[in-house]
DNA sequence: ATCATTTAGGACAAATTTATCTTAAATATT
DNA sequence: AATATTTAAGATAAATTTGTCCTAAATGAT
């Protein structure tokens, strides 16, 4: 569903949200530990993400990824999908057509239609806000 | 979403059938052909296909590819990216962790659980029938 | 029987994704 | 100012996926 990439970058947001609600930034190598991540794969990722002001970084001691409240509330997973795999779940063609649209259609292309909109409402309706609070809260796990 | 290897085997699978469908074994590189897939690799996954009875193939002069009416009418897409993607999609955690479930969730695990139920629910009530038949009446197209 | 045609299947190659390593740049602390 | 710490970013490597190529096996037609 997600690249690796996307996985990665989400259970490293979700955890730094976490820090962030406690007053703490977090680093690299703690977001690693406590996320189940590549460190160095991820702190691309969060590059990415950096770029796009979904997260802030700081370089130097005392240094490291933070979110404010603000930013946990305005950015929905799907922002971060998007930011990191693109907009082909959205809109892509369930069976790799270039073009698939009600005019022309796949043969998956009416029930891929209802199956994505799910998705995508689900990716809008959700914030980092709202998975920080579950993982805080003990109700969620980010490594097994 | 599928693999480029699902996606290929999905739409050579669809294109067999409607060819069966006018009494007609399609070889390989007519499947190719008019399935826009490349023809080794669609090879392949048609071979693994074929070992699960899904479609059946034939060597020599006039062989080929070909499926009765009871497998497009038995077969559901279920059946067809479980084979050849695996059940990840049915199964796996949304956040790639090695478990997931009600009792240890990942944070997205419950809003991933109803869109994973949502492609389950579409692709097992889906068969091959079904979209042969959309595309022998023109109303879908396999090439873009 | 021979031959041409087709799938089967393994080896190989290319492309993409995932992950690591190394050096540079930034910066707080001393 | 010097130093230690941290992210940034490019180079490189490993793994996986995608795709091609070639030979063998099967088989229908002559």
């Amino acid at each position: 569903m997600f690249s690796k990439a996307c996985e990665h970058g989400i259970k490293a947001i979700i955890y730094i949200a976490t820090q962030s609600l406690q007053g703490q930034r977090a680093k690299i190598g703690d977001v690693a530990i406590n996320s189940g991540s590549p460190g160095a794969f991820t702190a691309k990722v969060l590059g990415t993400l950096t770029k796009y002001s979904i997260v802030n970084s700081y370089t130097g001691p005392t240094g490291g990824f933070d979110m404010s409240v603000k930013q946990m509330r305005q950015t929905k997973m799907s922002d971060i999908v998007r930011v990191i795999d693109g907009d082909n779940i959205y809109n892509g063609c369930g069976l790799g057509l270039s073009e698939c649209n009600n005019d022309q259609p796949c043969p998956m292309h009416d029930k891929f239609s209802k199956v994505r909109a799910g998705i995508k409402e689900m990716l809008t309706k959700t914030t980092v806000y709202d998975l920080a609070k579950g993982l805080q809260e003990g109700k969620t796990v980010l490594i097994r």
